[in-house]
DNA sequence: GGACTGGTTTGATATCTGTCAAGATAGGTC
DNA sequence: GACCTATCTTGACAGATATCAAACCAGTCC
């Protein structure tokens, strides 16, 4: 998980997805001056660190945080 | 931050030295079969990212972790 | 069904990164 | 000062990764 983090472009997708709960692609596309492709093997990389999940609904695909994997991220580090 | 976690071995160096308050390298290095080379290459990884420091005491040099870089990775990505 | 739009997959390529070996530095001991 | 140990730095190289272009798949609309 922080691996698939690592990568700035990444990092900021998580954070957009996480900003609004729900995100399709076509909105993060734009953000990123990136073909669409590498847009999508990003989202893949996230997707299979566990990190986010989607699904398809009519023209569009749409993109959410999994809490869980945030939640556990923190726990790694905490000194307790 | 995250890119410096992303690494195996670095995010168990980082757990290790978070385990224990303060760590040698000379406790470090025997973990991971690695050469003493690659183990300081990783340390000072994880420096350069803020996420450690470490003192020279003699002989040997001790590291612990930077407890506000931890605390600031789990705000990134909370919804609120 | 054909064309168009939104996303994904694949192939190729340039760059980045982890690793080691070997040389360099710092402190301690004699 | 000479030597020894612990650590860091440098140079080189193999494997991983980010990126693009192009081909491909899924829905929608005419």
């Amino acid at each position: 998980m922080f691996k698939a983090l690592g990568d700035p472009v990444r990092l900021q997708m998580a954070s957009m997805i996480a900003a609004k709960a729900e995100l399709c692609v076509c909105e993060i596309t734009p953000a990123f001056d990136l073909s669409s492709g590498t847009i999508s093997h990003h989202l893949k990389t996230l997707r299979t660190a566990g990190l986010i999940d989607c699904e398809r609904r009519g023209t569009y695909v749409y993109y959410w945080l999994q809490p869980d994997a945030v939640a556990a991220l923190g726990a790694l580090l905490s000194p307790g």
